[in-house]
DNA sequence: ACCTCCGGGACGCCCCGTTCCT
DNA sequence: AGGAACGGGGCGTCCCGGAGGT
């Protein structure tokens, strides 16, 4: 959403980098394409015939152009998500510059669920590297995404107290790691991400009641919660255990 | 499309019932070089020539005899599965009848980690669900299973005190599946399930820190926490990262 | 012609030996129509979609089944045609044991040009080796055939005085194979091939013309000469400059 | 080389007539490089995104500017060559005039196999018409090329009493034919075309042994025979050729 | 009943020769 | 002339039935 991919250089996948404006435009509807099929039913269960059928604006030749092969659009769409995170990451440092480490992790989740929500690529690059169909290195990235950027956040609410003094933040930031897969997954499979948000909702608040300092937890709960900070989009998820 | 399996009523994934001994040998080889190739590359990414390769003592029309279809094999992988999670619990019920709820969760989970690490038809099992490739009700297997039985548990430890007043047993229950299958796909991804036992370990030490009465906390951290509990299977395990 | 062509178990083309009447008769049909379109466009420009139209009982499963490949049917074609020149070799060794060396090897390269003439198979084997399209072992095997059978036969016959002195019998071998090459190449661009039996009648006379000893050539001339040896085909043959 | 190739009107191969000086660079690095595919794997093995790797300053849209299709490209090929045997047969014209029949015969020879060994096109053309990809007028050239040239010198040579009697100027000129395209197939399947040369010397070697007369043919090898005449290329074909 | 050999097409991905905008 | 796009096969492989044997 909001910024086109780009294709970025390092990843190498499109056989020639993209130069027209038509190229781009075409570029991203393939990989939008595709990332519907990957998000659907996984690499080896997507076919390029059914991605082609998705957009008959696309065109075999047009798809060949620009990757060199399925292989190279899966991991396009892995690089474009991871694209995205970093996105998220960066607006929220401009609009929550002025936010408590933990309220800015509690907003970074929201948005990479909003992200999930809003963008197919997302949902598909994050499937794929569940799969671990992009080759080790970008399957782990999410595990690594996850890993590091909470850690530091939760270092930093633990240096200013927000946290409770017996938490140790690193390992904080694994544990939120592996809910998050989970949350994903759970979803996935029972009801086809459709209660993602009251999933995530529903653990965020279950972590930060066992893990935030009582003091602060005060406060964020009379602020409405994890639920609150997740409202603009709650109101688009049908299913899901809302509320929390 | 491809559609989901939906489960045949009875169950049964074999055309016939399996009646001669050589035939049940037969046909628990066929299960086995199958659970190896879903577990390595998942449903739509293994093929039946290499299962087939696998084990070069079946043929295809061997295989054909015991299961109607490719989809049909991984129903009764998955089936197999969530009948060696039963008897997890069953021989847990034995057991451990005279612990107390939280401690037989405990071994409990350790058990499931137990199983996924010597068995591959277990692995292959949860794999397919969380792909959601035997159709909405065996895919969604692992997630009843998780909620039912530790909500349980959960509910039991909560009216004995052994978990703090403020905790919902059912929303734990919930809480508890995600990270178990959190820690799944994360292991999966990032070690090919090496760091399985430490990932879980890790969870159920940082969970137990935070919901368990501090009471029994203290005494079930003097006997070792779940490391102890994990420990004749954690000694096969190279890449773990729980450390505490 | 005649003999099945019995898969030699060192080439390997098929991915498993044949066993039943049924599958030897399959595999024939196949090799027939690939060596039929081998024979019209070369391996480059032969498909297997063509191939299946030449024979519509023949599928490709079955061809997928027999052969590993395109190239491993190549590969037959060009042992199959080996196998056919080994025949006409052993063949000949038998009928032909009273004549004297240069008789046998005229009626060596009658017996090979009908060959070519009756046998789809050996002109695609013969083409195949041509192009170059099966390594360089199996490609140069005409060339060693002619090569050795020829200098082998040469040699012997001027042991017996029958080809004139000063004509070195292995340099003649080197030269009947540039030549048989030559007649196959000329004939296939200009004439399909229909007038191969013609060139080669020629290209024998001239050749036995200049190497023979007198007193052996005129008796052979009183016989008819090369056109004598080749009678029985060179009806069926429109062009050709046959001396009679 | 020399002359730029002048698409005849009548093949017509060019989209349009080439006019600017560097539009005929550019034809002639198209058709360079293409030529260096058809010589190493035939019309049908070649492709054009390998003939536009091997010369990266080419483009699609420039090779589709001057030549109509991959087919004309073969024709441009074939035609080029046929120019370029012209040139021999014109050079030798004024080089060789002093010379008797024979000796041109030998020197023309050596001329065409010196084109072979000098140039890419050259090669592709013989390779291209032996494959007889490129319509039947065409790919005959060379039989055409071989018998008319060499008929009309042995005629002459006859006339003089350079060779026997007994022998027939037109029917060596199908002989000639016939030893020549097959020295190429041989060398080029057996040696990627090392050994052209060798085989052309011992060839003609061979042939004036048998067809010259007595006297002319003592001269002749007292001037050192056919070696002598390709001396300056022999030295250049130890490891040569190079095949692709 | 249990299992093997053989065969059947549909479809997988890739890449080919070409043409259409710039 | 160059970058982009077009579809039609290319070969290989998939999942699966029937024919047949033990």
């Amino acid at each position: 959403m909001s910024r086109p991919i780009s294709g970025s250089p390092s990843g190498g996948s499109p056989a020639r980098p993209a130069r027209q404006a038509r190229a781009v435009a075409t570029r991203e509807r393939i990989l939008e394409a595709a990332a519907a099929d990957f998000a659907a039913v996984g690499y080896h269960g997507s076919s390029l015939s059914r991605i082609l059928e998705r957009d008959p604006s696309v065109t075999k030749g047009a798809l060949y152009f620009h990757f060199a092969s399925k292989e190279a659009m899966a991991l396009a769409v892995v690089e474009a998500t991871s694209e995205l995170y970093r996105d998220v990451v960066a607006r929220a440092a401009v609009d929550d510059a002025d936010l408590d480490p933990l309220r800015r992790a509690a907003r970074l989740a929201s948005g990479v669920q909003d992200l999930l929500h809003a963008s197919t690529v997302g949902r598909a690059g994050v499937r794929l590297a569940g799969e671990g169909a992009v080759g080790p290195t970008w399957s782990s990235w999410p595990t690594r995404f996850w890993e590091a950027t909470f850690a530091a956040l939760f270092a930093e609410a633990h240096a200013r107290g927000d946290i409770r003094g017996e938490v140790d933040p690193a390992a904080m930031g694994r544990f939120v790691t592996d809910i998050s897969h989970g949350a994903f997954t759970t979803s996935m499979v029972t009801t086809g991400l459709a209660d993602l948000a009251g999933r995530v909702t529903h653990n965020w608040d279950v972590m930060f009641g066992f893990m935030a300092d009582p003091r602060w937890l005060a406060e964020w709960r009379s602020e409405g919660g994890m639920a609150a900070v997740m409202r603009r989009h709650l109101a688009l998820d049908d299913g899901g255990g809302g509320g929390g």
